[in-house]
DNA sequence: CTATGGTTTGGGCAGTCGCCCAATGCGATC
DNA sequence: GATCGCATTGGGCGACTGCCCAAACCATAG
C-alpha cells in the first residue's frame, strides 16, 4: 500500500536522494557525485542508494530528468499566459534572469546534456522532454504569426542554454541585452 | 635549448598529454578524467603527468583552453574573409556543420564552459578568451551594418554553443535549418 | 672517462570508488 | 505473542584515485 508507514517514509528518502542528486550534479559535476556524498547530503546510509536505484547512473538520470520536465513545464505554461509576441519573449528572459548561471538548476541543465550525448538511453528520454518543449513553443510561436515556428522554437531554445552556458562568464549577459536580438529573430 | 633532444622529447610528450587530455575530457567527462588513463593514452608513464604539469586539473585546464583559442581563432578568420553579413553567418555555420556535437572538439567546448563555472581561475581564462571572439564578430557586425554589434554578438556565440549542446540530442539541428532564423538577427 | 641535468619509469601511499550483503529495525498482519 | 515484509545500517570487496619519489636513463659538457 502507498499509505503503508515504512513504504512512504521510503519514498521520501528516494525524494531526498533525487533532490540530494541534482544538487551534487550542479555543484561537483555529473561524474563526480559518489555514492557517499550522495547519502551523506541526503542524510542517509551509504547503502541505501543501491538499494532504491539499481545504479548510481540511474538515480543521476532520474533525478536530472525531473528537474527538467519541471522547469520545462513552468516555462511552457508561462508561454500560454503571455498574449504577444513580445510579451511572451520578454517574460520567458525575464524568468532566466532567476538564474545567474552558477546556480543549481542552470549548472544542471548543461551537465544533463552532456551525460546524454554520452548515456543514449538517457539522451532518448532528453529528446523527448526537449521535443515536447519545442513543439509547445513552436505553437505559441505559429499562433502569434512568428515565422517558420518549428526551425524558430528550435533555435530560441538552443539560444536560451547557449545563454545559461556563457551566463557564468559574463554576468552581463542579462535578459536586457539579450531579448532585443532575439526578438528580432521572431519577426519575419 | 630548445634544440637539446631531451628537450624537445618532453615537449613532445607535453604536446601528446595535452592532446589526450582533450580526447579524455570529451569522452568520458571532465571529472572522469585519470592521471593514468592519460597517459595510457599518451603512451607515457603514469608519473609523467605530474613531471610535466603541476596537477591533473592544470594539466587539463591548458588542454581544454589550447583547443578553444585554436577554434576560436580559426572561426574569426573565417569571418574575415566573408564579404556579406549573410555570406559571414553561413560560413560560420557551414563551418560548425563538421561538429555532430559528439565529436571531441564540441563536447570539450561544453565541458569546459562547466568547469569554467566550477574554477574561477580557468573562468577568468576562458572569459578572456570569449571576450576577444566576441569583440571579433561584434567588429564584423559593425562593419556589415548590423544594429547593436555587441550584444548580437553575444547572443550570436551563445546561441551558436547552444546549437552544439543540443545537436547530440537532434542531428536535424544543422546550419540550413538555422541560419535563417539567425540570419534575422542580424537584420536590422 | 666522469659529471651534469633534464626526462622517464614504476611502484607506493593513503584515501575513495561502485556495488554488495548479512544483520537489524520496525510497523502490519495473523 | 509470533511472523512477515519492506526499509535501513554499516562494513567489506577489489579496483581505482591524485600525487609523490627513489632510481634509472641518456645526450651533452668538461
Amino acid at each position: 500500500m502507498n499509505a503503508s508507514p515504512s513504504a512512504r517514509r521510503g519514498r521520501e528518502v528516494r525524494e531526498r536522494l533525487q533532490a540530494a542528486a541534482a544538487e551534487l550534479i550542479a555543484e561537483r559535476g555529473w561524474s563526480a557525485v559518489s555514492t557517499r556524498l550522495l547519502a551523506d547530503r541526503a542524510g542517509v546510509g551509504p547503502g541505501l542508494v543501491h538499494y532504491h536505484f539499481p545504479s548510481l547512473q540511474a538515480l543521476l538520470s532520474e533525478a536530472a530528468l525531473g528537474t527538467v520536465r519541471a522547469l520545462a513545464d513552468e516555462l511552457g505554461a508561462l508561454l500560454d499566459r503571455a498574449d504577444g509576441l513580445d510579451e511572451g519573449l520578454t517574460g520567458l528572459l525575464a524568468a532566466l534572469d532567476h538564474y545567474d548561471g552558477r546556480d543549481t538548476t542552470s549548472l544542471l541543465f548543461s551537465e544533463v546534456y552532456l551525460a546524454a550525448a554520452r548515456d543514449p538511453e538517457l539522451g532518448a528520454a532528453l529528446a523527448d522532454v526537449l521535443g515536447a518543449t519545442r513543439r509547445r513553443i513552436a505553437r505559441w510561436l505559429a499562433a502569434h504569426g512568428a515565422p517558420a515556428p518549428e526551425d524558430t522554437a528550435a533555435v530560441l531554445t538552443a539560444a536560451l542554454d547557449g545563454v545559461m552556458l556563457h551566463r557564468p562568464l559574463d554576468a552581463q549577459l542579462t535578459s536586457a541585452r539579450v531579448a532585443p536580438v532575439l526578438r528580432r529573430a521572431l519577426h519575419p
